[in-house]
DNA sequence: ATGAAAGCGCTAACAA
DNA sequence: TTGTTAGCGCTTTCAT
């Protein structure tokens, strides 16, 4: 219909004089601030309808210095990140606090070494309120960018501190990776077991192995270095690192596997080599990845983590933080992971 | 060292003021222009350095009226988005041509209804120069309202148009759907066989699937409705379709599967049924996923397309038209496909 | 080659 | 309840 010769976008301004008010009242009314007749409030809704206004968030931004948005900065590249079975979840539950404050989560990658320098450009320019980040390498610079900018973020797990000035204080969601093996390793420690292997993740690599493995000794501290294998979180390496285990230590009687997708593997190198699950040999795993853990043979006993809850405390930290800047230091939080009783122990 | 009581950030004028120089010249010197002595250049870019200045991105676009950021519209939840085996290698020829131009990709997700509001404010604020948006649902809202706002816009793949007002003239980037369903039945047709099926996608909602029955019927216009079986684009699918098309057509030779994940649930079934493929049924499939293709047994016969180059392409269609606005209307693109040929057919 | 000044579109005191 | 007035931090003519 009305064609507006589009030139230029409205302003308030515009809006503003075709409502017969001025540029604090139309302001007014976009901010919904109590204190406005109803009746202006009707006409200048009307006029930005007909002019089809949206506001300039860069002005906006300027003089309130919140953006609205939040970045959820992920470390690696797409394809891997795309299969982790976890950031979907992570995501899901970000997104959905973040919505309850009215903010807009934008996803980042951070893969080609390219990318640090815009990426922080982007971080620190002001096109956000705060950073979700899902550091994964150990080595990482991006947090140090990001501390120097100043710009308040929460982490996804613990990160790792590299050996360089560790990047002090920064608040992180983790679940509870040493509490969760701990009940693992109790609970076969109940069953009578007594013959207790694990199978790692790469401990130097990431904190929730290296807390996946000190839960473990929290329960067998006096346990033979023979009985911990290393894998690095893949199915084979699960099935590779159970094999090497039999052939160290043949009798023993059960296994606490840190992932479930090394779980599969290992259940799959103790049929093979003829021992049952779970009489001969009991198995629990870790993540309660239910694609997985129940549909391996047995179903998998392992330790559950709500990993939605996780993504929405990161956000919560976060706008707690930008809502109130000059609160107290940020408390990371660790969210308790429960056993979930399958067939394999 | 110097630890900045950390009150406000820098702004250029704390650097003009430190380098004795005024804004304007760090201004230029920012924005890398000739006209400024080298002598100055590097004394503003000591006192950058060590001001730890940052340029404010809300300022520069208020004037500038550009961001450097393009945003990635992904109309879907996010789990179902993570298995698309397409979308991260769109994801990264669209990141990798977007850095070509120094600009950030930021992914959105729409999903709940409750998105649409936000993110229709967030790509109207300004925050971003431009959209890249993801197969919408046929009767998506989100086209017309960022046709309102007027925000520079390419899809990926050819939209439907719902029957409201279509979207006139929306510029695309897809794969040659029809060119390549003709090359995969020619291929077979040239392979002697006389009786050829198809297993459609959903072609009402897609028109990916649409195009391909169309460029099946191209090659084979007079053939029986018999020998075609539409499914949904999954492997339970295919497999289905499959056992429908043998039942009703037992004499059919050959069978062009509109993508390789349902191709290779028909292959589960033509095994079961006896049939050898491809002595007794060729099969064809569509996408070139190599997880699937190379893993089938027989491997597959299929179509590949070139998602990363689409996703480049589509990226320079859009910076295209943020660079030069008044330039002729945007072209959409489809880009070719090629048969590669393993052993189905 | 550099500076002064205007202004981008908005919000936030402060007045009225 | 509403309007006036300053900026927010930057780029950009226009002078010099």
């Amino acid at each position: 219909m009305t064609q507006p010769t589009r030139t230029r976008r409205p302003t308030l301004e515009d809006v503003a004089r075709q409502s017969g008010v001025s540029k604090s009242t139309v302001s007014r009314v976009i901010n919904g601030e109590p204190r406005v007749r109803a009746e202006v409030v009707d006409r200048v809704r009307e006029v930005i309808a007909e002019l089809g206004y949206v506001p300039n968030q860069a002005a906006r931004q300027l003089v309130t210095h919140r953006t609205g948005a939040v970045a959820v900065v992920a470390a690696q590249p797409e394809n891997r990140i795309f299969l982790d079975p976890f950031f979907d979840r992570h995501l899901r539950g970000i997104r959905r606090e973040l919505a309850r404050h009215g903010a807009q989560a934008v996803l980042l990658f951070l893969d080609e070494p390219g990318d640090y320098p815009r990426v922080a450009e982007y971080l620190g320019g002001g096109h956000v309120d705060g950073a979700l980040l899902f550091p994964l390498r150990p080595d990482d610079r991006l947090p140090e960018m990001i501390d120097r900018i100043g710009l308040p973020t929460v982490f996804g797990g613990r990160p790792l501190l590299g050996d360089g000035d560790p990047v002090r204080g920064q608040a992180y969601v983790d679940g509870d990776n040493r509490g969760g093996a701990r009940q693992a390793v109790r609970y076969l420690v109940s069953l009578g077991r007594t013959r207790i292997a694990t199978v790692t993740g790469p401990y130097d690599q990431e904190t929730s192995a290296a807390d996946r493995v000190a839960g473990y000794q929290d329960v067998v501290p006096d346990t033979s270095a023979q009985l911990i294998e290393r894998a690095d979180y893949t199915q084979r390496g699960g099935a590779d690192a159970m094999a090497a285990l039999l052939d160290r230590c043949p009798g023993l009687d059960a296994v606490f596997v840190a992932s479930d997708l090394m779980a599969s593997g290992a259940l799959q190198t103790l049929r093979e080599r003829g021992r049952r699950v779970p009489q001969d040999v009991a198995v629990v795993g870790f993540d309660d990845l239910r694609e997985i853990a129940e549909s391996t043979e047995p179903p998998l006993t392992t330790v559950h983590q709500d990993v939605e809850e996780m993504g929405r405390l990161m956000a919560r930290l976060l706008v707690d933080r930008t809502e109130h800047p000059d609160a107290p230091a940020l408390s990371s939080v660790v969210v308790p992971t429960r056993l979930v009783l399958r067939k394999s122990a």
